[in-house]
RNA sequence: GGGCGCGUAGCUCAGCGGUAGAGCACACCCUUCACACGGGUGGGGUCGCAGGUUCAAUCCCUGCCGCGCCCA
């Protein structure tokens, strides 16, 4: 028995009640020992984060994937958890404590650390609340942190094992250093931006009265950085350039300084910019650190002139004068820097050349820099200028554990969709540099090494291991540092699944299936678990990598928060309902394109869900209920029949879509299947037959059949819209299962030729008489005589037995064989055949006539367009047989419907 | 500078060798017993520009213009 809906569609109830009844029965995960696995993993999100629309995109996808597996039968699992982000979540916590006056170093970094626990449990991980409210099944009985004790051993495991192998190693080298929140970052991490500065020229004095070939004693340098002077070592010019051969290896005096530095011939210099020589600072630069490591400079010998918060510290020769001591590297908070006073010592010291433009009155301007825009370097979280500094961190030998997931993506045991990212992955892996993975952070995995007082490194899964390697007697200390929190979650795939133990679920699961992830963490996360996931388990983490693009905002423009142009994903799922949000992201991707947010289409699927809603209300007021096969049922009916075989070509192409990935696809197939086959004909096709007698074999027929098509459709939409079919599901009849857990259609039914040639021809009849009526001003719901001359055999064959559907959506009734009687008459066309509709004293001639040769127009322009291509004898030569076959086909059907139409005319006289 | 992608109906997007589609918007009609968050009918496109390949190009190739992203 069904149960009464209401008649209106009210999503929330629905999503609360059933959201809740999925997971406490264990619906997310049912017990499938024997099954195919098929597993997801989840881009875990921040524990800091909320749900923003890219999760909303990212998740509903994953859910759509996850859920067609599960109802296809398969042991479907999709691994959900949080990453502990070190970074965001530390600033999140400093904040807090900032708020009341207190701040980190107020604690002990085990104090600290317990503070970031108990935010955790407070307050973290509000995002796990919003999936479920997207209606993501998850394994939520399985959710994993990366901060968890076992993830905590599969991290140590990793670095210690890379280490032995030489793939880790810790390396004095200058790393990207965000002097904000005092730590280094990867170069992923940092965001290049333009920004207008300015670029300074100075005379650097040569020594010694050497001159260049030109006479002048002294070399020109120019920068956008003229604090890094403090800590120049050398001037660089090309070794090729004629104009400095002479002063190769002699010294400069610096200003202010008064160092003596060389000067070093190198590539890096390029003759054609500026003066053709640089300034080095190895200590301070990427390029001079390569330069003066080419000119002999030890890492450890460079000179160092900032502290970790970017404020001038004395080199190691004691050459930078108190003055500077303790300024900021540049102008901060209206406060000048190091920056600004070398400019003005520069100047005061006539070191300074000017930028000399020309005003309006053509006089000579004097400026101490010339503007320019500069590439400067951001650090993506603390938001200032990154500093290149040189400390002792610990890398990851990226190159090497490069390779082999290049090779699996070239031999296709990673499929990369869509295909066009693989030359951006092969672009970045080609060219990847050593990865920087330690953080001068608190909260994180601390990285597994320790220091002897001599400078002995112990790299070890526990103190214990590395005292025993040291020796007993030896004090260690451990490494202060934590890991990047990459490292970590580069491990999801397997340390999810409890990997280092070989549990049973690792062995079913990894590799996993298929990952979803945005674009813009590809090399973030999923080239790193490609990496980690062969290096540590042989086998690559996923058969599948789909990469999604971005959804920006209405206007184009890239959603953030300062632009205030964020759209609210739970406020969309409060405005329409989590089912038109997901409808909406599903049918908007098509294969890794940005989504732009388009609210007017988020309300067209809230809509299509109430189309449904009321579909199914309409099937309840006549007595069709559940079905309780899986088969397609028995019909005699074209028009039963008909809608099994639309079943069967709905399901082939969800089926092909999905196979592809095309979300987009797939949910238009559906949307297009319920909307313009289900409610639009077959529902109002069957309204005559559920009319007439209760219990006719027709009847009863047909309520079997629509009960069965209405729960194919329930099931295939189910991805898709899973809360308003599972609604639904349950509201048509008692049920042995919840439609999470149904069975994906098997019709085992095909298109029967015979059914859609007779339906197909109740539609294209019901339409032109529908259009010929709107056209002559004739009331859409008058009914009309009509008379067929020379029925064709569908025609014979419908008209009587679809006589009722015909009145009922054409209202043509009755309809005659034989030749209508004579005078003023409407004439419509239904495939081959033609029929007359009398309107003596109705129609007005002129306008049928009108119509009728809009139409004949038509149709010859069409054949004489195609007889032009088949008199073509190149066309009919060299073009695929199918072509011409078709152009033939096409040609004698137009030339037939122009014949129809001319008789039509004739008629009219 | 290098790489990638995009430019199709007013808007948002599919299509990608055989002569163009959807949703929304628009116009007209319909208070028909599932649904006005609806039904019916219709209007609207030199498929960015210029060449080339082909019997045939929105689709393939080249160049250009415009927009976006990534890397240096």
């Amino acid at each position: 028995m069904t149960s009464e809906l209401a008649k209106t569609f009210d999503p929330a109830p629905i999503e609360a009640r059933w959201y809740q009844h999925w997971e406490s029965t264990g619906a997310f995960r049912p017990e499938r020992p024997d099954a195919q696995p098929f597993t997801i993993v989840n881009p875990p999100p921040n524990v800091t984060g909320s749900l923003h629309i890219g999760h909303a995109l990212d998740n509903t996808l994953q859910d759509i994937v996850i859920r067609y597996e599960r109802l296809r039968g398969k042991d479907a699992l999709w691994v959900v958890g949080v990453d502990h982000a070190g970074i965001a979540t530390q600033m999140v916590v400093e904040r807090q404590l900032e708020a009341r006056q207190d701040k980190r170093t107020n604690y002990t970094r085990e104090q600290f650390v317990e503070k970031v626990w108990e935010w955790k449990e407070e307050s973290g991980g509000q995002i796990t609340g919003q999936l479920r409210r997207l209606g993501c099944s998850m394994d939520w009985s399985r959710e994993q942190f990366t901060m968890d004790p076992h993830f905590t051993k599969a991290v140590i495991k990793v670095f210690v094992d890379l280490h032995a192998k030489g793939l880790i190693y810790r390396d004095k080298r200058l790393v990207n250093w965000d002097p904000k929140l005092k730590t280094a970052i990867s170069d992923l991490e940092v965001e290049t931006r333009e920004v207008k500065g300015s670029f300074w020229h100075f005379r650097y004095p040569l020594a010694d009265g050497v001159t260049t070939a030109d006479g002048k004693d002294y070399l020109e340098v120019a920068t956008t950085r003229p604090e890094t002077m403090l800590a120049d070592m050398a001037v660089a010019v090309n070794p090729a350039d004629e104009r400095y051969a002479s002063v190769v290896g002699k010294d400069i005096v610096l200003p202010i300084t008064g160092r003596r530095i060389p000067v070093v011939a190198d590539e890096h210099a390029d003759p054609e910019l500026g003066s053709g020589c640089v300034k080095i600072t190895p200590g301070h630069d990427f390029n001079d650190f390569e330069v003066g490591r080419r000119a002999g400079f030890a890492a450890a010998d460079m000179l160092n002139m900032l502290d970790a918060e970017a404020n001038v510290c004395q080199t190691a020769d004691g050459l930078v004068p108190p003055e500077f001591i303790g300024l900021h590297r540049f102008r901060r908070d209206g406060e000048d820097g190091a920056r600004e006073l070398v400019v003005a010592r520069m100047k005061e010291l006539g070191c300074l050349i000017p930028h000399v433009t020309t005003d309006k009155e053509g006089n000579a301007v004097e400026h101490d820099a010339e503007p320019r825009t500069i590439q400067t370097p951001f650090g993506d979280r603390g938001g200032v200028v990154i500093e290149p500094w040189l400390t002792d961190q610990w890398y990851v030998d990226a190159e090497k554990l490069a390779g082999p997931p290049m090779q699996a993506v070239r031999d296709g045991k990673i499929e990369i969709v869509p295909k066009s990212w693989e030359k951006t992955f092969f672009n970045w892996m080609e060219n990847i540099q050593p990865w920087c993975v330690s953080r001068q952070l608190w909260w994180g995995h601390r990285i597994p090494a320790w220091y002897a007082e001599d400078g002995s490194i112990y790299v070890a899964e526990s103190e214990e291991a590395a005292q025993a390697q040291a020796g007993a007697d030896v004090t260690l200390k451990r490494d202060e540092d934590v890991l990047d929190t990459w490292f970590s979650s580069a491990l999801w795939p397997f340390a999810t699944l409890g990997w280092p133990d070989q549990t049973e679920l690792l062995k079913k699961h990894y590799p996993n299936d298929l990952l979803i992830s945005g674009f813009d963490i590809l090399f973030f996360w999923d080239a790193r678990m490609a990496m980690q996931g062969i290096e540590f388990m042989g086998e690559v983490p996923w058969k599948r990598l789909y990469l999604h693009g971005l959804v920006r905002a209405d206007d184009g423009s890239k959603m953030s928060k300062s632009k205030g142009n964020v759209v609210d994903p739970l406020g969309l799922i409060d405005e329409y309902g989590a089912d038109a949000l997901r409808f909406f992201m599903a049918a908007m991707e098509s294969q890794g394109r940005d989504i732009k947010m388009d609210k007017s289409r988020v309300e067209g699927y809230r809509n299509f869900a109430t189309k449904l809603w009321n579909a199914t209300r309409y099937c309840q007021s006549n007595g069709i209920g559940a079905s309780d096969t899986l088969a397609a049922p028995e019909s005699r009916l074209a028009v039963n029949t008909w809608i099994i075989g639309e079943v069967t070509e709905c399901l082939e192409k969800l089926d092909a879509a999905m196979a592809d990935l095309r979300f987009d696809a797939a949910a238009n197939t559906v949307y297009h299947f319920v909307w313009d086959r289900f409610c639009d004909w077959y529902l109002e096709l069957i309204k005559p037959v559920l009319g007439a007698e209760e219990d006719s074999p027709a009847a009863t027929e047909t309520r079997a059949v629509a009960g069965w098509v209405l729960d194919q459709i329930l099931v295939m939409l189910h991805p898709f819209m899973p809360f308003i079919t599972e609604e639904l599901w349950h509201a048509q009849g008692e049920r042995q299962y919840d439609l999470i857990v149904a069975k994906w259609p098997d019709p085992r039914a095909s298109v029967d030729p015979a059914a859609k040639a007779a339906i197909d021809w109740v539609i294209d009849l019901t339409t032109a008489t529908r259009a010929a009526k709107n056209e002559l001003g004739i009331a859409p719901g008058a009914k009309l005589e009509a008379w067929v001359a020379n029925p064709s055999d569908v025609a014979t064959r419908t008209i009587e037995r679809s006589a009722a559907a015909i009145e009922r959506l054409a209202r043509l009734t009755p309809l005659h064989v034989g030749e209508a009687p004579a005078g003023a008459a409407m004439q419509v066309t239904a495939g081959d055949d033609v029929f007359v509709i009398p309107l003596e004293g109705v129609v007005d001639i002129a306008a049928e006539k009108a119509r009728l040769e809009k139409a004949l127009a038509a149709s010859e322009k069409e054949a004489k367009s195609l007889e032009g291509r088949l008199s073509n004898p190149n066309f009919v030569e060299r073009a695929k047989p199918e072509a011409v076959e078709k152009a033939r086909a096409d040609h004698a059907a137009h030339s037939a419907e122009a014949e129809r139409l001319k008789a039509a005319l004739a008629r009219l006289g």
